[in-house]
DNA sequence: CTGAAAGCGCTTACAG
DNA sequence: CTGAAAGCGCTTACAG
């Protein structure tokens, strides 16, 4: 079970060299004679002797670990497709860069730390925030790092923001929604947050630009993935006296509920109720009708997030902290009634 | 955005001390006064310092760091909610114990290499192999390495294996539908792997004690996770002259796309045609009818995962190299109807 | 072309 | 109770 791995000095002792001729000759010095840095490279072969990066790292102030922070809360973290996808593209793409990847945690070895200790202690080359409680001292500590700092989802001044774009999602899914005859509209939206403001925000504009009012009572607060929440406010709002003929849930988990809902008072899918979703989640277009919904492209969010977060690490000067709005995409579906 | 770190050094300086009394004191050593700790763990404080992690390794031959293997291939990875649930609580567990997670790769800073090459240069203290290709010569090098090592889904002598128990739970399954009074079962099976096998072994096994017999032409080879590709081979099990009473899909994604097969052809579920899965993903449960199914611990396979694992690593002779067989759990839904 | 030496930041016997 | 010294495995000016 014990690790012997076969360390520079060993090559040395072998080939009869300094351990600077080693060193040198495996990074491709050019001062080394051609038959010592094959027969050095043939050894250190043979006895399968691979550079700890560790030690590198400490000389060459430079560790190729990212620190990827992703809290686990209830709904969300790696149990969220979202974020799921966003770290599968983030780490195909780092790895491709020469970048691993580490998680960033609270503690390591019985010590509490903060994150920012944690990046410290790992040394990390910069950190990705992917999720997590923005507000939080700790997160923000770690934003107002020396570290080079990519988010998502949310912007920061001193740091670099991808984040899909939530104003242009919500007014192409509702002006399709209205381009489809619908004029009594239903919004169950998430809970607080920027995200949310965003989007709510949008949906009033659009409406207003195309002077349709809807009452108060249309719009409803549930949580975020939730069906079950949905559920219940999707009953309400079909038992309005004047019900609306298109509901539009926070998310596609959330409109899963509220065709059940439907289904269950009787009501067909789009026939009798149109219902939309958001983020273009795989099942939602494994069933049928297919969900009317705005695809966020979690391959290109994490994809960026990796290329913005390598290119601050490489290159400081040259990368600007921007924000960085990414396309969404309608997906029209088959949930949504043309009323014309 | 230089990340300028106080070093053991600064403090020693700024208070006046060695720079060995200034590790004692932060170690917790007995034999350092209570003045000089408090000066020092005050300083440390102040400057904010934290000692690194990579250096300490060095040192104590440890890094409290394991490393994940999880290739991203087309369907599977972090795409793969099974996987990423069970990573998810693999990260949560590890973290408990205070190791952190670094995924594995195949190259670090344009170096190609192997996965065990990977291992020793980040010095990685175990390695959870949570999703490969079981019989490429790289994973297997792994396996057979010095390092403690836990797979899932896989069972090999040289490491600790922690198995979702697929011949039980495809025991439940099968005998559950007969006693619903199904005999004429199709089943819509994954491409060939150990997994695949133990199921379709149990399936048998089921039918002939309970004297069953059905068609050859009632099992069909699908593609894990493709709605798509069990839309096809639903729609000729369908067909046939003497059609299923029942299809079991390989999972729940394909579960879903025989429900749209059925639906497509006018079928009503379950009273027309009942259909089962196997996984118990989320969103299977949020559609009415909610989905017969194989529920997988996913939280208890990454919990137990870590587990193992670190245990191995911190008491490898008291800790044997077993093949862990984890419960599963019955859905049992409403797509499968009651024919007695 | 090669090697001795210093150093990265830390820990830990050992001497005082 | 404190500190000088050696060492973990590697890199890199510098001297020869």
């Amino acid at each position: 079970m014990a690790k012997k791995v076969a360390t520079i000095k060993d090559i040395s002792l072998s080939c009869g060299v300094s351990v600077s001729t080693v060193s040198k000759a495996l990074n491709g010095y050019q001062d080394i004679s051609e038959a010592t840095r094959e027969m050095i490279i043939k050894a250190a072969r043979e006895a399968g002797y691979f550079p700890e990066a560790n030690v590198r790292a400490l000389k060459m102030k430079k560790t190729y670990n990212i620190g990827v922070l992703f809290s686990t809360l209830s709904k969300h973290g790696l149990r969220n497709e979202y974020f799921a996808h966003i770290l599968a593209s983030f780490k195909e793409k780092a790895a491709k860069r020469g970048y691993d990847i580490t998680f960033i945690e609270h503690n390591i070895g019985n010590r509490k730390m903060t994150y920012l200790d944690h990046c410290r202690l790992r040394n990390f080359d910069g950190v990705f925030i992917a999720c997590a409680e923005f507000t939080e001292p700790e997160v923000l500590e770690l934003v107002n790092s020396d570290y080079p700092v990519v988010t998502i989802d949310h912007a920061f001044n001193e740091a670099i923001s991808v984040l899909s774009d939530n104003v242009e999602g919500m007014r192409q899914l509702t002006q399709y929604i209205i381009d489809q005859g619908h004029r009594k509209i239903a919004y169950i939206h998430g809970t607080k947050s920027s995200v949310t403001h965003n989007r709510l925000v949008s949906f009033h504009n659009v409406l207003k630009e195309n002077g349709i009012t809807v009452p108060e009572e249309y719009f409803a607060q549930g949580i975020y993935r939730s069906a079950e929440s949905s559920e219940k406010l999707a009953l309400h709002l079909l038992n309005l006296k004047d019900p609306p003929t298109c509901i539009i849930a926070s998310d596609d988990y959330a409109a899963l509920g509220v065709m059940n809902t439907a289904r269950r008072m009787g009501l067909k899918i789009p026939e009798d109720i149109s219902v939309a979703g958001y983020d273009g989640i795989s099942v939602a277009q494994a069933l049928e009708p297919k969900l009317t919904t705005i695809k966020q492209d979690t391959d290109k969010i994490g994809f960026e997030a990796a290329r913005q977060l390598i290119n601050l690490i490489e290159n400081p000067m040259s990368t600007s902290l921007d924000t960085i709005y990414l396309k969404v995409q309608l997906v029209k579906g088959g949930s949504v009634r043309n009323l014309r």
